[in-house]
DNA sequence: TATGAATGAGCATTCATTCAT
DNA sequence: GATGAATGAATGCTCATTCAT
């Protein structure tokens, strides 16, 4: 039978939720908080507007659980990032890529501030973005201790955005500086600083 | 319904354009992006209705012209901020109460991501976060020079985030050290680097 | 142009709001409190959806100024009946009709209930319903006495709920007798009891 | 959203079907017709949505059931009310009980309202009211004759209600004066009239 | 048999915008 | 010029009902 018209039946359909989930993370990186309705998640996921308002009690609560799962699948990005990292050198370079991470970061980096600005009006999101703070803080101090890590996290957020809205991309020369200026001289060691 | 406010008649009223931008520029600071609408403005700068939509083409339009007027103002006042700074010491000082602004600074703080996350979606934005990110890296850059400039305003602008949704304030020293760390040794003079 | 077509425009139409509460009244008369949406009374008034929340900041704040206009012609309904009796025949067979009255008295009659029910649950609803049961009793107190006036009121809506729920009316003799007994031996005189 | 309460495995629940039924009666004595739902009666019953659709073929059905169910056990507790009543005074003093009975009358009053006016509009359910109606008035029969019964059955509907909406509760003798007089002089012996 | 998931229709309400006055 | 009335589109959400398991 026709099986690609407009919307198949799908009376079984496990991690449903979850899809409606990234669909809703989709939305909310295309259009921002203020264009994520039911509707536009529902139509992204190609689930009818109903599934939608029965798995999630309200758009808020919908809006949360995407969050968390965003921080979730971010914290092991992150971490796998910096896996085979080995060397000062390499560490740096994988830093430089973060900030200038090509449209495949810009989903994750446009959600981080979405919920950083959310965080800001609801203290329910705070507990996303603090355990989003930690954990980057953690990976990072991994290999400079958690003194350079706080910063290093700042800059990394500030040149993010800067680069997110730059006409044209800023030099990698300037970024690499700016990272090496921050970690110091003193951190050669590729794992914490003594 | 039709909810008519104790308004007095204000047959002679020059400014009530601008009144009407700090009006939208107040809600949307509180409210964010999303729940700033012609009505919200309207009441919050003492206004009937029809004349936010007189004034104004458009809500983008009014948006885009209360975030210019952001801009404005906030250069100036940034200008402002570094007008009595005569040494290295006192250009800290400066930078730290930046970070850990009071709720005076809140406001400005919360529009200015604002504006970021606006400006990511919307190109005509642009204009104005260049013009605010080039003007904020001069006013630096008398200090420190234009390197250093650009790397500490990314610094700040990630503290700032992360002091508004910190559960509690970071303490001034890590901030100053930060700072002071991303300045580098050489920058002893209070104007320019040679 | 053509006139008569599903909707004229109608940018000026004074005395839409009372338009749309004799719409709200028929759409409760006929639907019941539960049939009764912003949809239904906008098509029976002619009006588009927007017109009734326009005009009305909620649909219990329609009902409620909806019900407050029944009583309100009601009550004037009520007291014209009573105008040209002058013998105690004449007022007996006036409550009579009330109780028999046909379709004409049925939306009334229906709306009272309806009323009734409502004020059950809307305390707000309360000072109609005292209203309109003071102004009835007031105007039959005229010709029987407070004490009698309160017992016919009793016996009136009881008989009239009966009438309208009965599958074929009662003979009007019995719905008189009940009356005249109410009434008692000493009631002859037209105005007032001594 | 899936909300999932903590809810006991009831695999062997014979009398489910008449708890569902006196939920259904809580609910609409307390929201109204309007505010009764499948969701609303199953929250009550404690027992599965599912399980009020599975026993029900239609909301319709169950609310037909339900006040099915109310008149049945409201004629015997009506029935009930005068078993032991052997005086001329004990008959007025349970009529006035009646009329002024605390909040355990207060649900089977409104619910009988709600049957009045519900029964209105939808023919199915004057079988419901007839049948109520003629066992109040058999039972009254009883101790005054089918005349008299009839008048006092709507009496006390009338004052029934004006007792619900009052402000504060008239004096009991008022409403006794009322049956009395009602009753009429004759009526002295217990049981019939010849 | 019992029930959780699913869905389409409908509802109250908000809102940007237009327009007659 | 200024504004209250008006309106059509959209939004969040509820709900009766169906159905696969």
């Amino acid at each position: 039978m026709a099986r690609t018209g407009a919307r198949r039946a799908r009376r079984y359909d496990p991690d449903r939720r979850t899809r409606i989930l990234d669909a809703a993370l989709d939305v909310m990186a295309e259009h921002g908080t203020a264009g994520t309705t039911h509707r536009t998640i529902a139509a992204r996921a190609d689930v009818p507007l109903g599934s939608v308002t029965y798995h999630f009690a309200s758009l808020a609560d919908l809006q949360a659980q995407a969050f968390a799962r965003y921080v979730e699948l971010q914290s092991a990005t992150f971490e796998k990032l910096f896996e085979d990292v080995e060397t000062h050198e390499q560490f740096v370079e994988v830093l430089v890529d973060l900030v200038h991470g090509g449209p495949a970061r810009h989903r994750s980096a446009v959600l981080g501030f979405e919920l950083h600005l959310a965080a800001l009006r609801n203290p329910d999101l705070r507990v996303l973005t603090q355990a989003w703070t930690w954990e980057s803080r953690a990976v990072l101090a991994r290999f400079t201790g958690p003194g350079t890590a706080a910063r290093l996290d700042a800059l990394l957020e500030g040149m993010i955005m800067h680069a997110l809205l730059a006409a044209e991309p800023e030099p990698r020369e300037a970024t690499r500086a700016a990272i090496v200026q921050t970690l110091g001289p003193a951190t050669h060691t590729p794992r914490g600083d003594p």
